[in-house]
DNA sequence: ATGCATGAGGT
DNA sequence: CCTCATGCATA
C-alpha cells in the first residue's frame, strides 16, 4: 500500500574487473545540463577531517554550520560503458585532442555589489584559523547597503565569494564545460586526477545548480576555477590518469516512496521538521516505512530546506522576475516549534 | 536532475 | 541522533 521497497539490502555486489577502463572524454552532443553516467566508487574511510562546528542547533535554532576541509581520497574508477540505464545520451566520440577553446571571460574579476544570499540567511563564515580578515556579509538578494569589504584586487579566488559571486560562477563554468565538451561527469574525474579529489556527476551537477549549502559552494569553487583554467590552456592535451581504488560496499536499495506517503511525510515536515524517536516510530508505523528510511527523509528534508537556491526558484535567465518584496533585515523563517507530545510507549 | 543512502564528526 | 558533504541508483 503504501511504501514499495522495505526491503532489506540487496546483495547487488557490482564487483567489476580491477581493470579500471579509461576511456576518453567524449565531447560533443552533450546536452546542456549534460547529465551523464559516472562511475566513482565512494569513500573511503580514511583522512578527511577537521573542522570546526560552530552552532548546535538544538531546539529550533535554526542554521548552524560546522564543516569540513576535506581532503578527501582520490578514488577514482570509471566504468564507461556499464549496463547502460542512462539517459537517452548521444554518445559521439571525440577524440582527446583539438578543442576549439572558446575564449570567454574565464576571470571575473572584482566582485563588487551587492550579493544575493542564501534565502535562509545562513552565516558565512569561514574560518579555518588562518587568514585574519574577517568580513562580514550578509547575503540577501534584496539590496542590502552594506558596502564594508571589497577594493581587493582581480583576485581569482581567495576570499570568500558574495553569494551571487559564486551563482555566476557556476553559470560561467556551466556554459565552458559545456562549450569544452565535457560533461559534469568527465569534470568530477578530471578533478580527481588532477588535484586529487574525485567527485561525482550529482556534486557538480549540484554545484552548477547552487544546490550546495553556501558553504560548500565556497569549497568547491576554487577547483572547479582551477579545473576551469586548465581546461582551457590545455586545449587539446590529453588529460589521462588513471587512478584506482574500488571498495565494494553494501548499499541498501533505493527506498522508493510513494508519492501519497511523501505528501503526508510533507505535511508532518511542515508540522514538525525535526520529530523525535518516538514520533518517527509512529509515523514509520502509520506509513508502513522502515523507521530509518523516515528518520533519514527527515534528515534529507531538512538538508534540502538549507540549500542555496530553493527549488523551483525561477532560474531563467533570459527573465528575472524583480522581486521587490519587502524583505526585512533579516530572514523570514518559518520558525514552528514542535513539540514532543505522543506518548506512546 | 534528484531521491534516498552512507559516513564522518560533533553534541 | 543530528548535521553535512557526497554519491549510487533512478526517474
Amino acid at each position: 500500500m503504501a511504501a514499495a521497497t522495505s526491503s532489506p539490502y540487496l546483495a547487488s555486489s557490482r564487483i567489476l574487473s580491477g581493470s579500471v577502463i579509461h576511456s576518453d572524454r567524449r565531447g560533443g552532443g552533450m546536452q546542456p545540463g549534460g547529465t551523464t553516467v559516472s562511475s566513482g566508487y565512494r569513500g573511503d574511510p580514511s583522512i578527511k577531517m577537521g573542522q570546526g562546528a560552530m552552532v548546535g542547533s538544538n531546539g529550533d535554532h535554526m542554521l548552524s554550520h560546522a564543516h569540513q576541509w576535506v581532503t578527501s581520497l582520490p578514488h577514482a574508477a570509471a566504468a564507461a560503458a556499464a549496463g547502460g540505464q542512462q539517459q537517452p545520451q548521444s554518445f559521439v566520440y571525440s577524440q582527446s585532442g583539438g578543442f576549439t577553446v572558446n575564449g570567454m571571460l574565464s576571470s571575473h574579476a572584482g566582485q563588487s555589489l551587492m550579493h544575493s544570499g542564501p534565502v535562509r540567511g545562513e552565516s558565512p563564515e569561514l574560518d579555518h584559523g588562518n587568514h585574519h580578515h574577517h568580513h562580514h556579509h550578509h547575503n540577501n538578494h534584496s539590496h542590502h547597503h552594506q558596502h564594508h569589504v571589497v577594493s581587493h584586487e582581480p583576485h581569482s579566488d581567495e576570499d570568500t565569494p558574495t553569494s551571487d559571486d559564486l551563482e555566476h560562477f557556476a553559470k560561467q563554468f556551466k556554459q565552458r564545460r559545456i562549450k569544452l565538451g565535457f560533461t559534469q561527469a568527465d569534470v568530477g574525474l578530471a578533478l580527481g586526477t588532477l588535484y586529487g579529489n574525485v567527485f561525482s556527476q550529482t556534486t557538480i551537477c549540484r554545484f552548477e545548480a547552487l544546490q550546495l549549502s553556501f558553504k560548500n559552494m565556497c569549497k568547491l569553487k576554487p577547483l572547479l576555477n582551477k579545473w576551469l583554467e586548465e581546461a582551457d590552456s590545455t586545449t587539446g592535451s590529453p588529460t589521462s590518469i588513471d587512478k584506482i581504488a574500488t571498495q565494494g560496499r553494501k548499499r541498501k536499495k533505493r527506498t522508493s516512496i510513494e508519492v501519497s506517503v511523501k505528501g503526508a511525510l510533507e505535511s508532518h515536515f511542515l508540522k514538525c521538521p525535526k520529530p523525535s524517536a518516538q514520533e518517527i516510530n509512529s509515523l514509520a508505523d502509520t506509513l508502513q516505512l522502515e523507521k530509518e528510511v523516515v528518520r533519514v527523509w527527515f534528515c534529507n528534508r531538512r538538508q534540502k530546506e538549507k540549500r542555496m537556491t530553493p527549488p523551483g526558484l525561477p532560474r531563467t535567465p533570459e527573465d528575472a522576475y524583480s522581486q521587490v518584496g519587502s524583505m526585512g533585515p533579516d530572514t523570514p523563517s518559518p520558525s514552528i516549534d514542535c513539540k514532543r507530545m505522543y506518548s506512546d510507549t
